[in-house]
RNA sequence: GCGCCUGUAGCUCAGUGGAUAGAGCAUCAGCCUCCGGAGCUGAGGGCCACAGGUUCAAAUCCUGUCAGGCGCACCA
């Protein structure tokens, strides 16, 4: 929570806990005090709901509750200049300024800390996104998942968890197997033997070449070996390019991984088999057609599922199943799984695992990403991933640059479809959000400059008289910084990234309206204009006569300095850049 | 047929049970002798899909209906 909210709290709390002792309420139990920013400028800095929730259980009107607290509130007189019940029972409140001021000390004395909370108490959790099969380049889909579950991580790890981020690599199975069989069909391809392509094989122009990757490197010796040996080769050659690759494309895209995880490591290791022991021995899997089935419907899951198949291969949920169990038994508090939309249907046996594990199912939280539409002209952009025909990761990054890339995939709820506009995202302009936000930064550095190149210091907050700052535009600034820590810990509470990159383009948006119509640092020449030209231009004469002392532009420079680091740490976050030139 | 998600301004979307529902884009009307115009100001635009219910209070919670998307494999 952030220091005006922290007070303010404290204060409506004693102000209860007062009533209380007098008898005035029973306050039975003790409430959550909300407390909200009004949506109208004169109902106060904030306001609290309290007096109406209390309302039935005391049996008094809202307002008398509201009445009784705002009585037992008035000795706050530090925080509080005004304090007004409205209508049913709000009690607005308007809060001193010197209170507001203070956000800017704190900001500066916490700089990149500024934000932070301690809302994970140092849980662990671990943090797994991305995890596309490696039979191909990432496609877009993939970037939004990187673009989320990295926000996703740095929110956790500032709201006071322990985070650590995983890569799962479905490195076995059957796609692997039609992954090798592809290469390899591409392979004898190249040497002019016929072939037929396997009917679900991959078909994108990424498969040749790695066919002649492993013509190079291999040169044509497979064409001596039985199928079943050289399609082998060619699956771990092409498991381990594309790995690679993928790779390559997260360094990139400036997201890396803690742990990479291999699920043909479960596998080899038997820890598939003696995880599902576990389960046998408690009567959750049971054999039936054949199949060996896992009671997952005792757990709230719709049906039962299988785990291993007729002809004895175990299906993907077995390895999942695996996977989890050895998550747990990592001992994290938390598991967060990043999936894209389409496997919603898997959540309800991912929580059935955990539950049969002696888990609550709270302890796995999904987080569901939804598709993206590309749009070039005004136009979806088709993609059809079973012709080979997608937009991969690489093209949009080269396209657009990875920040803009990461703003548009966390623009929206990751549950929402999102339509990504590449002309858009390529616009150096107002519209364009993230150019939107990087020139608010970039903005203030500039400032920065041009006030060591003319010699005025920036001073330290206490050097300078925050006093002077009383514009209604420099405190809904000051407001507006005031409100980050509050914002990043509801949005690491609900796993919701895109709550970050709203506050930025608000903030943002606060700074430039500042920026145009007030001066920070004095004009260099004062010129007269021999006619007033501006007389009448309204708002303008204003901004061309605002004077501005060395006072006011020390205090200006110190809240700019603020604005500019609560930028900075929220695109942080995002694992955005800041960028001083633009 | 069953399940999950989504229906909010022309478009794309915010909106933690609270007051007269917001933003960006688009449209229209304006603004550069000035620290970066990659910017700013203003206007119009709404039966929050529909119908019930819970509540002092519903876009928000519940039920139903309609529409869209996605799942419903001994695929991954």
């Amino acid at each position: 929570m952030d220091l005006v909210r922290d007070k303010v709290a404290g204060a409506l709390h004693d102000a209860l806990q007062q009533a209380k002792q007098k008898g005035l309420l029973t306050i039975e139990p003790f409430p959550i005090v909300s407390l909200d920013l009004p949506k109208r400028p004169e109902w106060g800095d904030l306001a609290t709901t309290v007096a109406m929730t209390l309302a039935s259980a005391e049996k008094r009107s809202p307002h008398d509750v509201a009445q009784i607290i705002l009585d037992n509130l008035s000795s706050h007189t530090a925080v509080f200049d005004r304090v007004e019940i409205a209508r049913p029972g709000f009690l607005n409140m308007t809060i001193k300024r010197n209170l507001w001021l203070e956000v800017l000390s704190e900001i500066a004395a916490q700089g990149q800390a500024y934000g932070r909370c301690d809302l994970g108490q140092g849980r662990r959790v671990l943090v797994e996104f991305v995890s596309a099969n490696p039979t191909g380049p990432l496609h877009v889909g993939h970037g939004r998942g990187a673009a989320v579950g990295q926000a996703l991580s740095n929110l956790l790890r500032a709201a006071g968890y322990d985070v650590v981020t995983e890569y799962y690599v479905n490195d076995a199975g059957r796609q692997m197997k039609l992954l090798g069989a592809s290469v390899y069909a591409r392979y004898l391809e190249r040497h002019g033997r016929p072939v037929t392509f396997p009917e679900d094989g991959y078909r994108g122009s990424y498969i040749v070449q790695v066919a002649d990757l492993v013509q190079e490197r291999l040169g044509p010796v497979l064409l001596d070996l039985p199928a079943e040996q050289a399609e082998e080769r060619c699956r771990e050659m092409a498991a381990e390019h594309m790995l690679e690759l993928i790779r390559q494309d997260l360094a990139r895209f400036g997201v890396a991984f803690d742990s990479w995880f291999s699920e043909a490591s479960l596998v080899n290791t038997g820890l598939v088999e003696r995880v599902l022991d576990e389960l046998r021995t408690r009567g959750l899997l049971f054999e039936e057609e054949g199949a060996l089935w896992f009671r997952s419907s005792a757990f709230g899951d719709d049906k039962d599922r299988v785990v291993r198949k007729r002809e004895g291969e175990w299906t993907y949920l077995a390895s999942d199943i695996a996977y989890h169990r050895d998550k747990l038994m990592r001992r994290y508090d938390l598991l967060v799984d990043v999936w894209g939309a389409d496997h919603h249907g898997y959540i309800g046996r991912m929580e059935a695992t955990v539950q049969a594990y002696g888990h609550p199912k709270e302890r796995l939280r999904v987080v569901l990403v939804q598709m993206v539409n590309l749009l070039r002209g005004g136009k979806k952009v088709e993609m059809s991933k079973r012709a080979g025909e997608f937009i991969t990761m690489r093209e949009v990054m080269d396209e657009v640059g990875a920040d803009a890339a990461k703003f548009f995939f966390l623009m929206r709820r990751s549950d929402s479809h999102l339509d990504f506009d590449l002309d858009l995202a390529k616009q150096q302009s107002a519209e364009n959000p993230v150019y939107y936000v990087q020139y608010a930064h970039a903005r203030l550095s500039s400032v920065f400059r041009i006030a060591e190149e003319r010699g005025i210091p920036v001073p330290q907050p206490h050097e300078a008289n925050l006093d002077l700052l009383r514009d209604p535009d420099e405190l809904s600034l000051i407001r507006k910084l005031s409100d980050y820590p509050s914002v990043v810990q509801g949005s690491a509470a609900a796993l919701e990234p895109h709550r970050i990159t709203f506050y930025l383009q608000e903030l943002a948006g606060l700074l430039h309206t500042f920026y145009y119509k007030h001066r920070i640092m004095p004009v260099v020449v004062e010129d007269e204009p021999s006619e007033d030209r501006f007389a009448t231009a309204g708002e303008r004469v204003i901004k061309q006569r605002e004077s501005v002392t060395p006072e006011l532009t020390a205090a200006r420079l110190v809240m700019m300095q603020q604005v500019q680091q609560v930028i900075k740490n929220g695109l942080s976050l995002l694992g955005i850049s800041a960028p001083d030139r633009m």
